[in-house]
DNA sequence: CCCTGTGAAGGTTTTCACAGCC
DNA sequence: GGCTGTGAAAACCTTCACAGGG
């Protein structure tokens, strides 16, 4: 089991964090913001807030990079951009191939964040024969049939799957078969895959569940700390009352196998 | 910023870490598909492998919990179960409302994996009047103006965000008001929200991008590490060709601030 | 003899705090 | 003076390896 953590085992890989990967994307949304307004420059303060983590952890993030920034100054919004970008592998097309057309899938190929990040919906695919040749955003949906020839000529390397549970793992089979070697799961599954393919999974019940537990705590706490007289006065703690998305430890889910 | 990481700066709390809190909801999955198919117990390495994670792992995580392990033979599925639903608070019921109902909310909305967990769709609630009482999944779309009554009407403490990035903070902030304290947030934004408050994040192009950053890595490696003819024969590494769904460090974005 | 539970070791990530450059 | 870049410390998480109970 467990074959490692990170994908590949922390090799040479010119050995950014993947903590810090988990990151950049974040980031690279608050500097295309700060872009569409024409901001030059940035400091990490003001770049950690936008993007919800602290200035400390942005600027070691940043220092996996190179040296990007000019002290006193701050970043050059334009340049961060692009050396973002290019790291995460942006400024390539990525075709990528969407499997099951529920809702969600609908959701996803209809979701505009894809098409300005380099990823490209080269095809939706679903098992319903009446689905086919249907659209769905402006992309007729073709059959599972079809779903080797597609990745085959369009060369798909990202798979993004939305099926029910139960057809997860075969759909899953036929990518990696017919080449892809990332997935990203939205099927509340585990899904097996051989050495060399990536899969990162999304799964909206396990996120509910973690809030309940928290919920929960705070509940619990309310009662043990305060036992009943709880006084009206602002008494509880407070850091900063503003920002603070800081995704700590966000490394959801890669799972080489 | 960045208050802190778990949501509470990991005072007493009773101390279940949060990245085993985030590994409990796989765990529990994988439990009540062993206890439908009647398996009485299993041991570490079985559960493991059907959780996706590496066994000592998953035996230290128990360990957190208390002795719920018979040496020599493994865990009560039944008993597991039970104790795993009560540590993240999925004995009791959590209503929970969803807010913007475009595909994603409604895929939000169809989705099973919520009523069987505890979790109950109080509400389906969309700025556009003309989906007034429209039903989806067998629930009647409510119009905004209707959340503070609802929330404080059945005590909702968790709310779902899913409607477009331009809308999401102001959703939040009535949300928050109207006495909300956890919050699932799909849209593309940081949300700021005062102390206290839970926000956790699910963000899919945040995904994709991640899964982009690897398979560069991928492609460029055999670039450089075989340059151009590679064996045909079996060199690449390989451990564990089965499962591997280890989320290894699945914290994917608790955020008091 | 098998499998759990756990100290101890090894990694990774975050935070601190400040030297160094603009 | 202000802000970046980074060693060093601290916190956290995972893995190892084995004692110990069934």
């Amino acid at each position: 089991m467990a074959t490692g953590r990170t994908h590949r085992p922390a090799t040479r890989s010119r050995g950014i964090p993947e903590a810090t990967v988990a990151r950049l994307p974040l980031y690279l949304r608050a500097l295309t913001a700060l872009s569409e307004r024409s901001v030059p420059t940035v400091s990490s303060e003001e770049l950690a807030a936008a993007a919800g983590v602290n200035s400390a952890k942005l600027r070691k993030d940043f220092s996996y990079l190179g040296s990007y920034g000019t002290r006193g100054v701050g970043y050059d919004v334009e340049y961060l951009v692009y050396q973002i970008s290019r790291e995460l592998g942006l400024t390539q097309d990525w075709p990528v191939v969407i499997v099951g057309i529920g809702n969600l899938g609908a959701a996803l190929a209809n979701y505009g964040g894809f098409a300005s990040r380099g990823f490209r919906v080269a095809a939706l695919i679903d098992a319903d024969p009446s689905m086919a040749g249907k659209p769905v955003a402006g992309i007729p949906v073709q059959h599972t049939d079809e779903l080797e020839k597609i990745i085959q000529d369009d060369g798909v390397s990202i798979g993004v799957i939305a099926t029910p549970a139960g057809a997860a793992q075969q759909v899953c089979d036929r990518l990696v078969a017919a080449g892809v070697t990332s997935i990203l799961n939205f099927a509340p599954t585990v899904l097996n895959v051989p050495e060399g393919v990536d899969v990162r999974k999304v799964d909206l019940s396990i996120e509910l569940q973690i809030l309940a537990f928290h919920e929960q705590r705070k509940a619990g706490e309310e009662a043990a700390g305060d036992a009943d007289a709880v006084p009206p006065v602002a008494a509880r703690k407070q850091q900063q009352p503003s920002t603070d998305q800081g995704p700590d430890g966000d490394v959801p889910a890669v799972m080489p196998a």
